[in-house]
DNA sequence: TTTCTAGTTCTTAAAATAAAGAACCAAAAA
DNA sequence: TTTTTGGTTCTTTATTTTAAGAACTAGAAA
């Protein structure tokens, strides 16, 4: 009987175990990592490096955890090195590299958006300057539009330097 | 000479005229609206109703101007309308819609993407709350990643706020 | 009533994405 | 030197996305 929830509740694969709890997470978070542009296998294993248990993790975990084949796993983490949403150690006597999830990088990574965001608003009133005079009306709101872009992120960065201070 | 010149900078396909540049800002915010999920012919119309001069575009200038299949067009249109992205009016005896870009709904999509970056932090808190206390550095780091999205988020809206009172 | 207009829907095709599997390779271990 | 480990790279396949084109349709106009 606890045999048999241990079994429903636990999935242990060479090493790394993981729980279905855990496993259901990993999807969860995964879909929401996959909006900003990462392949499903990608987005699997930032968040299998949020999850689970054991925060680094071999080539061979995270393959066998996800069950995925060597070569999306190699293409997934090396498109998450070069963004450097990873890094990786090593240990002294072992060939395999220990992956990680580089959590600094996730300040920046929300700065990156905000600036993405910004760039709309640039674009925004490049369109605007353009505008013939005959819409005064769309013009107004498309201008007023555009103000609180701007205005928004003008003090987005005034809260991060805030939540700096303040912490 | 001046009618090459003409022929380089305008491009009039019944009725609706649009000249290089306006076509230019179409691709540029086009590409720039895709990226929140849009197909690429979606994307394009919300930018050409943004652009041209006249902003009330019937099914047919937007297909010619925007070179689209009558299909293509009808989806877009419909996928538009049905995230309200775009809406329409109509004219007295004439059978035809009149699209045109809802630009107050612009507003509340900032206001939906950062409700949606405000879902990871939720998602995020869900995962820190599982974590075990073994990896107590990982977790400190973690944790204050998740501060500083909650304080964000909890401040955006105030921004929202503030930018309505004081225009 | 028939025809026309303003689209919609269905089927197909092209292209892009994602990942599997096998072959391959460099460095370390035996 | 040969073998093993820890991957990488190449080729192929499956799936998804995007759009074209043709056939179709509801309501208005003739």
């Amino acid at each position: 009987m606890l045999n048999q929830i241990q079994k429903k509740m636990e999935n242990t694969i060479n090493g790394l175990s993981i729980t279905d709890q855990q496993l259901q997470l990993v999807e969860k978070l995964g879909l929401m990592f996959e909006t900003p542009g990462f392949q499903p296998a990608a987005a699997r294993i930032m968040a299998l490096l949020m999850v689970s248990d054991r925060v680094e993790l071999t080539f061979d975990e995270i393959r066998e955890t996800l069950q995925l084949s060597k070569s999306a796993t190699s293409n997934a983490i090396n498109l998450l090195l070069t963004v450097q949403k990873i890094d990786y150690i090593t240990k002294p006597g072992d060939r395999k590299r220990y992956f990680r999830s580089v959590i600094a990088q996730w300040k920046d990574g929300m700065k990156d958006k905000f600036k993405e965001m910004e760039k709309l608003g640039n674009v925004m009133r490049e369109v605007l300057e353009q505008r013939p005079a005959s819409t005064p009306e769309f013009n107004k709101n498309f201008s007023e539009m555009i103000s609180l872009m701007e205005y928004i992120f003008q003090e987005i960065p005034k809260l991060f330097k805030s939540w700096e201070e303040n912490r």
